[in-house]
RNA sequence: GGCCCCAUCGUUUAAUGGUUAGGACACCGGGUUUUCAUCCCGGCAAUGGGAGUUCGAUUCUCCCUGGGGUCACCA
């Protein structure tokens, strides 16, 4: 799953690699081997595939599969274990980290100690007293370890992008875990290598990082790497302010997107919370993102995530769609397209909010009414026996129309023939509507007999008119 | 709780040391209309509090308050 907030996230780097005609990669972070998911990083690549995100190093969709691209791979960090291995070797030899064989009951023990003393929860440093037989005698009998960070005394500090100047004192910071007991690399340790391996200039991530970024700072100093630029993004939220998460809501992009929501609009929608390029619009294409993001105008206060803004934008888009264009992105999503499909995505496009209720709404047009409630097709002040009359005079009109099929026309007809008999519009119209829609809320009737054709439209009214007799 | 980050309408954003504090979503009116939707017109609504700097602060500084993040062999 690609929640999205890692979405946002993602759609900044991409705007600022591709503005600055840099590269975009992809990398996988999964070394965590408890939380590995079977099919996860395929739905991340697929998924920033369907927005538009495709990688120009690292992995990448194609026909149906993912591929790797570039030469500075492998770009999935469980396949890359030798080169946090070489790094956190060089920093044992430095003094800057060291083995630490504490079980974790003890680690346990020690922490709960301190909570109920108040103190700051950190490892006590006892595996740092260890002399190096000692060392060497516990990896002989195959003790399990670790290999801690060995935080040095002093402040970190840094000039961040979107916050400016953050500083922290190390006092702060636990020895932190670089490499875990099975092998793997933490994050702390896995990001720093790989950013500068992979030439990293600007990290930008979710606030949430912000307390690790001293740690990463001592590993760059520590490798004897250039640090790169940060810039700590502000966090996507719940409603009630808490970070945006899954219990309280739907966070996944892929259900967005399933759920009939257009890729640009989700991707305008979310490059938008935080940053916007001028204070008068709401809409842009992905080359004006591209072209008018700024780190410097992003945001630093969260923002609350307001779907109902997802909603209006993806009619603005639905909208500006053409016909055709809507037909092909709604065919996925029906079984069997209906033959008059074109003139129906025409005549509800204004009315609908996502691809699926399109696709919806497109097969409710292949089922004829039945009218189960008559008295619908009644309309306001009027009554079952003048609908029958009224509906029974449409039907002539239409066995007789021989104008042009289109809205306009049926229109232009239809009124001119109400205002010559002298009818009250509503009093044709609506039971007219319902009989040919079947719904109190719908498309007009002209829109209705452009679509279904007068042949079958007529049907439909003689349904209704059966209907309606029966009924009284 | 320690540390860190943040603070303009309900939400999202704009602006400036001097503005009637602007836009969008939502909401509420009105118009068009056979219904719904669209569209058009109009309306409601914000600088958290207190000091200081200044002729003047929403804007700069400090304090308070409030909210959030983080304190793992998770990322």
């Amino acid at each position: 799953m690609l929640h999205i907030g890692g979405l946002r996230t993602a759609l900044y780097a991409y705007f600022l690699a591709k503005q600055t005609k840099g590269d975009f990669l992809l990398r996988i972070e999964d070394t965590d081997q408890s939380r590995e998911m079977e099919g996860g990083i395929e739905h991340i690549v697929r998924t920033l595939d369907r927005v538009g995100i495709v990688a120009d190093e690292g992995l990448v969709w194609r026909d149906g599969a993912i591929v790797e691209r570039g030469d500075r791979g492998p770009y999935v960090q469980s396949k890359r274990l030798a080169l946090y291995r070489a790094a956190v070797g060089m920093l044992v030899a430095q003094g800057d980290a060291y083995y630490c064989f504490c079980s974790r009951e003890r680690l346990n023990t020690i922490r709960a100690e301190q909570q109920q003393n108040k103190q700051q929860p950190k490892y006590d440093r006892r595996c740092l007293k260890l002399s190096p037989a000692d060392v060497h005698a516990q990896l002989q009998k195959g003790v399990p370890h670790v290999i801690r960070l060995r935080v040095p005394k002093g402040e970190s500090y840094w000039n961040d992008v979107i916050r400016g100047p953050v500083s922290f004192s190390n006092d702060e910071m636990d020895d932190q875990v670089l490499l875990k007991s099975d092998g793997f690399p933490t994050y702390h340790l896995a990001v720093v290598v790989d950013d500068h391996a992979m030439n990293i200039t600007t990290v930008i991530r979710g606030e949430e990082w912000i307390s690790s970024t001293p740690k990463h700072l001592m590993l760059y100093a520590m490798l004897g790497y250039k640090a790169p630029a940060f810039a700590h993004v502000p966090l996507l939220l719940n409603p009630d302010k808490t970070k945006l998460s899954k219990r309280k809501g739907d966070v996944s992009t892929e259900s967005y997107l399933n759920r009939g929501y257009l890729p640009h609009a989700l991707v305008n929608f979310v490059s938008t919370l935080g940053f916007n390029p001028r204070a008068d619009r709401e809409l842009y294409t992905m080359d004006e993102l591209i072209a008018e993001f700024h780190l410097r105008k992003v945001k630093k206060s969260g923002a609350v995530v307001n779907f109902e803004k997802l909603d209006w934008m993806n009619r603005q888009y639905i909208q500006v769609m053409s016909d055709a264009e809507l037909l092909h992105a709604v065919e996925p999503l029906v079984e069997r397209l209906p033959e008059q499909a074109e003139r129906i995505v025409h005549v509800e496009k204004e009315r609908i909010t996502t691809l699926v209720e399109l696709a919806n709404t497109l097969e409710m047009y292949s089922e004829p009414p039945t009218f189960k409630n008559p008295h619908v097709l009644v309309w306001k002040n009027s009554d079952g026996h003048d609908a029958v009359v009224m509906l029974e005079r449409c039907v002539t009109f239409l066995k007789e129309y021989h104008g042009a099929m289109q809205v306009d026309a049926i229109e232009a007809s239809m009124k001119e023939w109400i205002a010559k008999e002298g009818y009250a519009t509503g009093n044709v119209l609506w039971p007219l509507r319902v009989a040919l829609s079947g719904q109190e809320k719908s498309a007009s009737p002209f829109e209705y007999i452009y679509i279904l054709g007068v042949h079958a439209a007529i049907e439909r009214v003689q349904t209704a008119i059966q209907a309606l007799k029966c009924s009284s």
